[in-house]
Order: structure tokens, then sequence, then C-alpha cells
DNA sequence: CGCGCAACTGATCGCGGTAACATCCTTCAG
DNA sequence: CTGAAGGATGTTACCGCGATCAGTTGCGCG
């Protein structure tokens, strides 16, 4: 209510309380010695006027920044919304504080990002990924703070690295159909240039098929739009296209929901006639009429350790840098357990 | 790779060109005249060095700020990300960046995040929903600084305001409900206390009900878990305990979802036996069997137009700053169109 | 030929804090 | 009674940058 327009500083509570800006500055911080009397009075006069401390001035004068940039390629992706929340609960009983930045998937935004964010000095980096542009790996190495590469494995971080291995996760699951039996299978998926995971997953797919002389007889490719009826049409224009097809391999669980209930709404027999998996766990599809086949990413797992490692690091404790979770397989209903 | 821990400075720099620091910091700003020559050798000398300038000191000598706090309660609820996508589409073409902290719908924790952003000093604040500590109101008050309140418009705003009226949302929802002619209608929301507008939406809704001699003859209400299987949940339950219903109001989409498919499955007639509507028109949900009646929430618009005011704010422009936003009802396949 | 002006560059100061050290009291053991 | 120890406070010197103002140069023009 007593507001000019000037923003108030520590100063002025100096004078409200008459005693100096650094007894102030050391009541407000709760450092070094002050006596319970100056305190009170310090903190009434900085409740009544309402200040709030200037954390620009304090982190360029202590040279300390209690920020971890987080750079994830979305939001709307319901993955990295739930990295980000393991991150959180790992940071909320430290006093750094989670940054986010998002990069919609495109390198150049991503280097933006990440310069726009280090030029705020933060006291460590998590970023989604393994490949970045040439000059956003030079940023990271000359930034001299702990960096996490999050997500994937499969490649050299510039530092840490925590994830799991997209190949590894798609060769599990491409072992997993032909052990079941299914020969005509056809993957959807993203747009993959700009998905680097999900390419990965493909190639590690591919390449167990392979070894059995199987080939994806059909594929097809979707961005933008509704996952989950891109996941219908994909399906359907699909089996117009492949009517022999006998499994379905998504790139993700919403668009493979969305081909489950086109199947079941067909009268086709799941997994009898088709069989279909996904990939991430997605807790939201819980709830479907079956359980579609998904293999967990892991992601609250990667966000704690991610932040576990750089809370370490801040420390100056050293961890275990190199974490490659290991993604488990869930049937569901939707593919035929071997 | 040139980097002992120290991180450069405008003097660094400056030494490995030649020129004053005031210079490099004109170079790299963009500001005031500087030989071409100068600028050159000023951008290749800090390129090589991999110098990244220090917003801290910048915002400090400067006096200002460019990030606007976004203050949301979550992130995992499809609707705010939405938001957020506004309001980034709007700042990319300033200078302007937001800054994102969530609340979990929790009051102190808003308190929290909003004295930690503002201690950041940012040019505007955009934070959702009009009911704050008392505390937090005296910080937005106190700030000096533009303050956009969005979402909601059931209430008094300590600044400007962008939102749609959930109360009138609920309103015209039943009314669209009793003019299809149903006439046992049950409620399935979130706990409430924490989550004003779906409250402001369950109050409007009982009241034009009331007008009409109608009560809610059933209602349930979650928390935490998946949405979908929630919504399948709750509705088994209601339907268990009051089989004579004919119409259930979902507090949002996703439970609203659950419940279709449940009823679905069930073989039950909808829209003609039990009518359904949810909340929000998440477009994530095209692709349903049947498409559920919604209310569009104007996500995006919201986010647009609080941006719009932060903006014009910045460069002390008056904006119309109460802005109401009006839902348009989608009857999809869940309501009979009267 | 010198003045005025534009184009460019540099020096100084201070933004609002904090680290580090200095100072002033107490208190208490010897 | 003295001095050491330590608690409570104040003083000083920056932190890295940008606003401001003060040069410096070159050039057109009367």
């Amino acid at each position: 209510m007593t507001q000019k327009n000037r923003s108030l500083t520590l100063r002025d509570v100096s004078e409200a309380s008459g005693v100096s800006e650094m007894t102030v500055s050391r009541v407000l911080r709760n450092r070094g010695d002050v006596s319970a009397a100056t305190r009170d009075k310090v903190l009434t006069a900085a409740k009544e006027l309402g200040y709030v401390p200037n954390k620009i001035a304090g982190a360029l004068a202590s040279q300390r920044v209690n920020l971890v940039a987080v750079i994830i390629p979305s939001l709307s992706n319901m993955v990295f919304p739930e990295v980000l929340s393991g991150i959180s609960q790992i940071l909320e009983d430290t006093e750094l504080q989670p940054v986010v930045g998002v990069t919609d998937y495109l390198p150049e935004k991503e280097e933006k990002v990440l310069y726009e964010m280090l030029s705020w000095r933060p006291s460590g980096v998590i970023i989604a990924g393994l490949e970045h542009t040439e000059a956003s790996r030079a940023m990271l190495q000359a930034s001299g703070i702990p960096v996490v590469e999050i997500m994937d494995t499969d490649g050299d971080p510039v530092d840490a690295m925590v994830g799991i291995s997209h190949r590894r996760a798609g060769r599990e699951m491409a072992a997993a159909i032909l052990k079941a039996g299914y020969k005509k299978i056809a993957f959807l998926g993203t747009k993959m240039p700009l998905d680097h995971r999900a390419r990965k997953r493909f190639e590690g797919f591919t390449e167990v098929l392979a070894k059995s002389g199987v080939e994806v007889v059909d594929r097809e490719f979707y961005s933008g739009g509704s996952a989950l009826a891109k996941g219908r049409e994909m399906t359907e224009a699909v089996l117009d296209r492949s009517p022999d097809v006998d499994f379905i391999y998504y790139s993700n669980d919403m668009i493979g929901a969305g081909g489950l209930l086109y199947l079941l709404e067909k009268g086709i027999d799941v997994p009898g006639q088709i069989g279909l998996a996904g990939f991430n766990g997605v807790e939201l599809l819980q709830g479907l009429p079956r359980q579609l086949a998904t293999m967990d990413a892991c992601r609250r797992e990667i966000g704690i350790k991610a932040a576990e490692i750089i809370a370490a690091r801040v420390n100056d404790v050293e961890k275990d840098s190199q974490v490659t979770l290991a993604p488990t397989i869930s049937f569901g209903d939707t593919l035929r357990d071997a």
C-alpha cells in the first residue's frame, strides 16, 4: 500500500529499522549472528514495507545463483512434465530451483534457449538428449557448470548423463513381438529427424527384426494434431494399405491408444488378429478398454537422478554420472505374452 | 576449450579485441554506433572465447529484466501448457521471456513461488486465478509491475484480468442439459477446495438447475491418479449407487472420457440413455469413439491476450485490461442437441 | 582555415547486494 | 584487574555490466 514506484532496497529496510544494511541482509538470509531483538525489529520492518530482496543484486555480489536450467523439447508431450516433477521433487529439498526452457525439438532454438539460460549463470544444466549443435556443446563445455544430459544414453555426453537406451528399448520390443509370433509388423510414429529418441527406438527395432529376416511391412509418420486422432487415422490408413498386418508398433502411447480404440471399434481381435505396442507407459492412459503394451521410459526416475547429480555436484560431491536405467516392458492386453 | 573456471567477463573480450569494455557491450547489444571493423573484431573475439554475457550484471546495471513471471497450478493438467504456448507465441516477438512457476494448487506454495519470482524483479506477472493469499495480493500490489490474472473472471483482479466466467460456463452447460430434457443429473469432479474454477463451474451449474427445481442427484470427487481411470471408476460407482441417472457432468474432459469409454463398453446408449459433458475442449481427446460434449476454455486465447497486455504495458501502452472471453459449448456426440 | 556536427570510442559511476574484515562491547578466566 | 574470546554490528570494496557524459577524430562547409 505504501508504494511509489521505485522498488524497495535494503537501505529502506535499514532506515526503517535503524540498523545497517548489512545487518538487515544478515537477518534476511539467516546468516551470521544477530541478536533476537534486532532480528525482530528488522523482520517487522521488512514485512511492513513489503520488502522483497533483490536476487539480481544478491547473485551478482555473492557469485551464486541457485537456479538449474532445465531444457526440454516440449511441455505438451506429457513425458517432460513428468521428468520435471522428478526434478522438482529433489530440488525442493535443496536451495536450488529449476527454470524451464522449451526448444520445440529445434536445434537452433535449443541453442538460443541455452544461451539465454547460461546468461543467467545457473548452477547447473539439465538438458534433454545428446544431440546438440556444435555451438551448444561448446557452450555447455565452456560453462564450467555441471551438465546432465537426460532421456537418452545412446551417445557421448558432454558431462553427465541419465536415461535409457532407446535403441535397446526398440530391440527389446522387437524381440518380444517376434517371440509372440507376429510376422507382419508395421511402424507408426512421429516425423523423425526431429526426435532422435524415437529414431533410435526405430533403429533398434528394425535391427532386431532384420536379424530374424523380418522387415517392417508398412510405416507411417505424422506431425502435429491430436495424437489420439492421428493414431486412429494412421492405423486406418495402414490397414487399408496392408490388410495383412498383424502387429503395429507405435512410437508413443498416445497414438497407440488411438489405434487401439479404432481396432476395437472395428471389432478386430486384439491381440489375436493384430497386436499393438506403444512407448512411454503414460499413466494417463490407464482407463482404456484394454491396457496397451508399452515400455516404461522411467521419466520420473530420470528427473530424480539428474537432479541428484546436479545437487551433489553443486556441493562438490561427485556422483555416479553415467546412469543407464532399464526400461521394463509391460505386456498389457495388446501383446500376446509369449 | 580455453576455460579455467572463472567465467568470462566483458573485460576478457575487451582485452582480446583491443577495445574498451563499453564498446564490447555496445556491439553485443547492438546499441549505439560502432564501426563495422570494430564490430567484427569484437564479435570474433567473443565467439572465440565463447563469451556469454552476464544478464545478472546487465539487469542490475540497466534496471531492466526482460522476464515475465508466469505462475500456474500445474503442468500436468494439459490446460496450462496450452496457455503457456499462447503466452510464448506473443512474447517471442518481443524481448520478453516467460519464466514458469508451479504452485500445485497450494496457496502457500503460490505465495512462496511468487515471492521467489518477484525477487528476480520481472517486468510483469501472469498468474492463474483470482484467489490468492492476503500476502500474495499485497506483493502483487506492491510490486509496481503489470499483473494479469488469468483463466477466471469471477472476482476482482489486482490489476488486469483475462479469462472466462466459470460460473457462466456452468450455467450454460446446465441450461443446455435441461433443454435437452435430462433430469437426473450427476456431477463428477475434482476435490474442490483446491480448484476454484471447478468450484465456480459447479456453483453456476447447480444454480441454474435449482431455478428449474432440479437438484444434482449424485456427485463424486477424486484427487490424484490417472484421470481416465478415475473417470471410469467414478462413473461406475455413481451408476451403481444411482442407476436412474440420465446425465453426468464431469469437471474435466479427461474424466469425462473415462466415463464415456466405460459407458460404451457397458453398451449403454449415449446420449440416449445417459448424456455426458466435460469441460475444456482438450484437443488431445479428438479420436475418441464419440466426441464428448464440452466447453472450450479458450486457453490459448487467454495466454495470448494476457501476454499482449503485459507486452503493451511494458511499453507504457495501456490496453483493455479486463478481458472476458466467451466459451462456446460443443455438443459433440454425447449431449442431445435440443 | 576553423567551426560545427556526426560518428565513434572511452572513463566514471553506481545498480543493490554480499564477503571479508574492522570495530565495539561484553563476559569471564586467571 | 587485565586480556583473550567471542558475539553483535558497521565499513569497505567489490560483483559485471550499462547509463551517462566526455573525449577524439574526420569531414563538409562557410
